[in-house]
Order: C-alpha cells, then structure tokens, then sequence
DNA sequence: TTCAAAAATGATAACGTTTACATTTTACAA
DNA sequence: TTGTAAAATGTAAACGTTATCATTTTTGAA
C-alpha cells in the first residue's frame, strides 16, 4: 500500500505538505494540492487510520455498547446510530452485553485499548458498578447513554417517556369510546413496565374511570392457563371493550387468543401494543400500538456524541423522547 | 495513559523485554514477567492496539457488512459473529449497505483505511461489480460471504439450502395429511424466493400430488384484496388443508385472514412460515416454520474467518447449511 | 575451570502519520 | 529596490508499539 512518503517522493513536496493536502489544511496552494491529488490518484493511495490515529490520538471510532443486537428496538437503534455516524465519517464498533456486567465492561476495555474517540451504551440491567464509565468520562472520552441510564450527576442521556406513552394508549382507547379497559402488565421487577403501568392507571383515574386490580393481568404464556383466564374474565365481565398490553408480542398473543374465542377485534374489543414492533404491521387486523422512538433516540444520541466529539469542552444534556400513537385497525 | 515505555522506566528493563512480556513471549523469565505484570498493575497499563496495530499491520479488527442491520435474520447472525469473534479477541466493525453497491464500497474502503484483519460480508442486492472486494481479497485480506454470496471462483460462503427448506415444509405438509397445499410465494426476482417454489413444487412431485398455477398465490398485501382473494379461494376449493408460505410475515398475516373467514387452524387448515422469526413464538397457535439458522452462519462464518486469520495460506471453503424444521401448533 | 550453546535481555530502527517550529517563497506597500 | 508580513513549504520529532539483530547472562557438559 502506497503512503504519504511515496506521493513525497513522486512530487518532490515534503511528508508535511502531502499531510496538509489530506487534511485539508488551507495552508497550501491549489496548485500543489492539485499535484498532491494526482500523484495519490496514481499511486492508489489510502489513508492509514491506524497511524493517523496513533499520532492525532482521533480514533474516528466510537464504541456501542448493547444488551443485545438481536432485538428489535436495540437494532433499530444501532441501525439509525450507524446511519448518522458513518455520514460524519466515523467508524462504529459494536459490542454487546448480554445484560452482564463482566461482559460490558470486557467491551469498555476493548474500547479503551483502541483509544475510540467516544461510546454509546445502553448499560446492562446486572451493571451496579459505573466505575470504569467514569474513568472513561474522566480521560475526557464523551460518553451518551440511550435508553437504559445509570442514575450518575453528570450524564448524557437520551429515554423513552414510557409512562406518557401508556398513558397515551390508555386515553387512545378511552377516546374511542372504551369503558372497561384491562392491562396486560409485565415482569413487575423491570421498571419501564411499572411505569407503563403507572400510565394505564393515571389515564384511568384522570377520565374518572374505575380502576381494578382485577383489571391487570400478567399472563404465564402458557397457551391452555392463558386462554382460560382470558375467558372466565370475559365471561365475569362481558363488558370489557378495550385492552392494553404491555408489549407487542403479548398484544398479538391475546389478540389471537380473542379471535379464537369468538371475539371480535376492534369490533368488540379494541386493542393497542407498545413497542411498533414490526410485524404489527403483518397481523389481521394491524396492530396499533405505542412507537418507541428507536430511530429519534439513536440519531439524537449519535448527534449528542458528535457535538461532544468535535467541542473541547463536553456538554452533558438530558433528553426525555415523547413516544407516538400508532392507529391501526385494532382500534 | 501509561505506556510500555513508563514501565520499561519503572522496571529498569528494556522496552523489547517489556513488550515480549504482553505478547507471552516464550523469551523471557518467569522472574521478569512478574515484574513487568506488577508494574503493569501499578501503572494501570492497557496496551494501545493503534500502535501495536500500526507496528505490526494486525489490527484485531473484523469488518462486517450486512444490508440492513435492523432485521432479524442478519441482526440474528451479527449476534454469533459478535459472540465468536469477541471471545477470540477481535472487535468488530459494523457497516450497512442498505442494499447500495456504493455505500458498500464505501464501507470497504472504510475498512481498508482501518486495515482490519478481516471481512464478512452479505452482499447488497444492488451489487453487481466486485472489483474493490477481489481488491481486498489480493492484498491477503481473508473474505468470507455469507447468505448473499457473489459467483467468483474462489470464495469462502456460508448459505442456506433455501430449495430443502421449502421441500421440508412442503413435505411435513405432506406427512400430516395435507392434500391440496397452497404456496403464497414471493417476488419472483429474487432467487431465494424463486427457490422457495421450487422445493414446493419438486416436493408436490415427488409425492404424486397434483402441480397447479392456481395454487401459487402472490398477495397484494392490501387486506380488502387478500381477503377476497382467500375466500374466493377456499370457496372454489374447499378441500385446500395446507399452506406454504415464503415468509413467517405473510404467514402471519394469512393466518389472521383465515381465523376470520372461520376456517380453523391447524383443523381444517395447516400452515407454515419460512424464517423462525421471533414472533412466531408468540402468536396462536404458534406458528410452525423453518429456520433459516443465522446463529449456525454466523458462527461458521466467523470460524472460517478465524482459521484463515490464524492460518498464513488462504483456504476457500463453501458450507451449505440445512434449514430446520421448527413444528408448532399451526400445524 | 573452560567453553559453547541456550536463554534472556537490550539497542534501535521501523510502521505512517501529525505537528510544532523553522525556513523559504510570494505579495505588495513604501 | 527594499522591507515586511503573509503564505507556502520543509524539517524533524513524536505517537506506542514490534521485530531484527546484537549482546549479555546462564547453564551444564567436558
């Protein structure tokens, strides 16, 4: 491979001069940039990262750090990170923690090792310990969290209002009329479900509806118990005429288990998701259902790096993302 | 940042003894290496890649490109690639082409500026010129396709037997009593889904069921549509108890669009998709499907990239892999 | 004790850039 | 024509490693 020291020579201009081409220093005339192009067009010439990051100590790489890739909002994420980093002209590594602690800090190091010029991280749910964060905020390497933050003073971050959006499926469904409304909860241990659920029951409570515990179900995915379950409580309260489910997955799994009841979506029961998950798209009837903002919250989180990349000085901001209602048919 | 060179200080030891001891270096005592890892320790040495990569034109970084990162399939198989790599030390670099020959290239020249050691790559739709990955591949960088593999002579890939997958669909189809089976196949332009027919079709053959047009649907997606075309259909001939779809999605939607004409699955009618797409899991019934085995590509790709690293001669292999048949409830 | 081979260590030049500083060239006013 | 500031170029050291070759130390047989 051709370097800066080849082109030298076939111009006879100095390593400094070639550098300054490359760089786009204003400090050289047009005709020797011209020259410098031409030979480096001849010679085939590439850049070589590795030593241009070694002397400037700019990696143009900036770490990820995920739970896991494989997920739908996750990769939505990454897909919109890399969109933005790469027409800035950076390189993205991707690391994921399988939700360990030992793991991401493994991926940190790494990071560390090849000097990246910044990270993105949605930490793992077992993290308790941000120490070797901080060390890396400390060497002045900008860090933004997305999605799943640490509770630190100082911080970048970029979340997903969960609770307005829950409370935004609620009214949704008590704007189309609904009066008893049921909440397919969650594992009450994760707390974006308890706030998704503290926003079905806020919605209730502000339009005057009755909340009951009978109301909000956690379902053991087990196809036989579930169906049963959902059954007796239709026959208990034959009223119900809207349901909200924590997730897409287990919206589509009810909704399903409806029709082979004899249930009629939207017609009797209407029903809304969180998540946007894509195949709601794909179901008879479509799913409506909350939209996370995977999109919003990568770009905004890589245009949070970027201003800190290229400021001395790093800025921490907070960013809350307002998630949106999706109407489809099954409302 | 500490440096080999604080600790050669500290240590009284030359800086080549002290890199040897990072490089597990057989020439050095057990005495010094304590030494020099003790002092390491105190210093809080982490060993800087850009130099070491600079120095010695290995920069433990694998490149993978896939056309979109946001989807199941390829996002299922960054997950083996990431776990497989990681765990042999190599950190790897994501890129999306978005199914554009130029932002392809862009990426490999991306990688090539890097000098990563290696590359992975599914080739976009759109590509049809590989003048810059034969470029790559000259300059000893080790290559391996997978999924989407160009016609060159000498290659490594991994890909699916999409032919036997849908021969075994069809076939299971078959085994449980299916007679008269439907196939909603895919846009014909691409193979993969032209392959999908194919084993459809032979798999008919082979068992002595009659071949017809008629039964190979392609659906507009527009639900008014759809639904006519189903029960037209079903009405036409009522004795249709199998459906082969080319996609968990469309198979999703289809057996949404029977549960509400009345007709029961898997009772009156079986269904499979083609994919093991996570929802699959989550529907009901549950959706019996063929798996396209992105861990196994992905983890097999990265083995084979790992032995041609590892390896001085480049070896060119190309693995086949069998699909598998997930059986569920639909049918 | 001597000596050669083996083992351990050291000196130093790379790798391909960037950059602070020095020098030369150019432009232009006096 | 000269002087001076600005513009353009050059010199050389650094970035943190690795790797070649040279040198020293250790080991153990004769």
């Amino acid at each position: 491979m051709a370097s800066i020291k080849d082109i030298s020579k076939l111009t006879g201009l100095s390593l400094a001069t070639v550098s300054r081409v490359f760089n786009n220093s204003p400090l050289v005339s047009e005709k020797t940039r011209q020259k410098v192009l031409k030979a480096a067009e001849k010679l085939d010439y590439q850049p070589n990262m590795m030593a241009a990051a070694l002397r400037s100590g700019k990696s143009k790489i900036v770490g990820v750090i995920v739970p896991e890739i494989n997920n739908h909002f996750f990769s939505g994420i990454i897909n919109s990170i890399e969109k933005k980093l790469s027409d800035a002209n950076y390189n993205i590594i991707i690391s994921q923690s399988h939700e360990s602690e030992e793991l991401e800090n493994k991926a940190l190091l790494s990071f560390l090792k090849l000097s990246v010029d910044g990270v993105l991280i949605s930490i793992s749910k077992e993290t308790t310990d941000f120490s070797f964060l901080k060390k890396l905020m400390h060497q002045k390497t900008p860090v933004v969290f997305f999605d799943r933050t640490p509770k630190l003073e100082v911080a970048s971050s970029v979340v997903l209002d969960d609770y307005k959006g829950a409370f935004m499926a609620t009214q949704h469904l008590i704007d189309n009329g609904c009066n008893e409304i049921v909440h397919i909860a969650g594992d009450p241990k994760v707390s974006i479900f308890n706030r998704r659920r503290d926003g079905y029951v806020d919605a209730l409570k502000e339009n005057n509806h009755r909340v009951s515990e009978n109301f909000i179900l956690t379902l053991t995915h087990d196809q036989e118990t579930d169906t049963t379950v959902l059954k007796l409580l239709f026959q208990n309260n034959p009223k119900i005429d809207g349901i909200f489910a924590h997730g897409d997955e287990i919206c589509l799994y009810v909704m399903n288990i409806l029709t082979t009841l004899g249930i009629q979506v939207p017609k009797q029961v209407k029903i809304i998701g969180f998540g946007n998950v894509d195949f709601t798209e794909h179901t008879y009837p479509r799913i409506s259902t909350i939209d996370q903002k995977s999109n919003e919250m990568g770009l905004l989180a890589a245009e949070m790096l970027l201003k800190n990349l290229n400021n001395e000085e790093i800025i921490h901001s907070q960013q809350v993302l307002s998630p949106e209602l999706i109407i489809r048919e099954s409302t």
